[in-house]
DNA sequence: ACTTAAATTGACCACCCGGTCATTATTGAA
DNA sequence: TTCAATAATGACCGGGTGGTCAATTTAAGT
């Protein structure tokens, strides 16, 4: 028993998810230092000194909270590679990009934990999550652009390296906007299928 | 005589640029609402009282800070596009690709304070802010990818919104990662040249 | 019902924040 | 040299922070 949460798991489900929920809300509208311990207490209803019972810190309870959105995007992103495996590059694309629509229509807060985890903040222990974060999507649009080398369908000789770096600044930049319309309520000027068609073609064939 | 600025820009130069260097400083180090006023103060050696006659607030503070940065912005962004003119789309863009690493290298806490503001951030008026520099690259790249439409050097056909999306998507990431690697000293692992070609043949060429 | 162990509470701590304003120091004209 | 206008100062204010801990409530065992 190394961990800090265990009190806390011993938690009824029904108190736990209170916690868990107000803290996804504080984490989300506040970068980390000026999410407040305070506001997530009086959010769940509990005192104060139970929550730094169940964590020892702020730190570690944005730890907690991070891990768990992390598993949620994993969980997703596996889904979509398994149920695409056979498919061409450009089907396979286009379903990454929906399915990352569809994490961030499901889970607007965690994915704005999520952006503002890579794309700034302070959050404790930055440089080896957004590491971990890296290496996770490097793993992950490594294998797809490999499969489709392999299939001939990308050019033999590609830097993988690089080819996974534009794909992962194309696709995250292209969520980060959708989440921020989604956010401003401007996501009806958003015409999905016409994005998703320009960024497989614009991976495919370039723009010239 | 509207601006609230009016004292601070009598005062003797020497005692302006000591104020605005601590407060870039300051913002670049930390984000808007946890950059502290105190540590300016201390830094620039002056006194609370006088600041706080010099700029009413905070946030006119950094409003005066933010423009300063895009201004020498757009200095480096005019002169590479007037420079590069009349040559092709490729070099052009690499010409682009290197006048971003020179701010970057010559400015890096005014690049901190841009990348703060764009990729996330709690600035105050940060959705009008975004929007400017938003038109902004969409005018400048608009441009650029124009200009080699005409000469047939890009698909006559394209959609120019999300060519020009593409292209602020992958040069910014990048520049971000460059800036990121310099910070903590990984800059050398960073091959510059390889990026700027590989940039620029993924822009003509494609993937595939 | 009584006792004891465990869980919960919120007043409290030291510290920091942005901003104010009476007091002091500096300046320049007469 | 005097005196009024202007500039600079820092103690002070109300409020918020992460974190603590003695006191209280709750639960469990007998």
């Amino acid at each position: 028993m190394i961990s800090t949460t265990n009190q806390f798991e011993q938690l009824p489900a029904e108190k736990q998810s209170r916690i868990v929920d107000a803290s996804i809300s504080e984490f989300a509208e506040k970068d980390y230092e000026t999410a407040s311990m305070n506001k997530v207490v009086n959010q769940a209803g509990i005192s104060k000194g139970s929550l730094f019972n169940y964590f020892k810190t702020k730190s570690s309870l944005y730890f907690h909270i991070y891990q768990l959105a992390i598993r949620e995007v994993k969980a997703y992103l596996r889904k979509v590679r398994d149920e695409t495996a056979s498919l061409s590059f450009d089907v396979r694309l286009s379903k990454i990009v929906d399915s990352g629509v569809q994490f961030i229509t499901e889970h607007p807060r965690l994915a704005q934990i999520y952006f503002r985890l890579v794309y700034s903040g302070d959050s404790p222990n930055r440089e080896k999550i957004v590491n971990e974060l890296q290496s996770m999507s490097e793993d992950y649009l490594g294998n797809i652009v490999q499969d489709a080398m392999d299939r001939g369908e990308l050019n033999q000789s590609l830097d993988k390296g690089q080819a996974v770096f534009f794909l992962d600044a194309v696709l995250n930049r292209f969520l980060k906007d959708y989440h921020e319309a989604l956010e401003t309520g401007n996501k009806d000027q958003f015409d999905r299928e016409k994005w998703v068609k320009g960024i497989t073609t614009f991976f495919t064939k370039g723009l010239s």
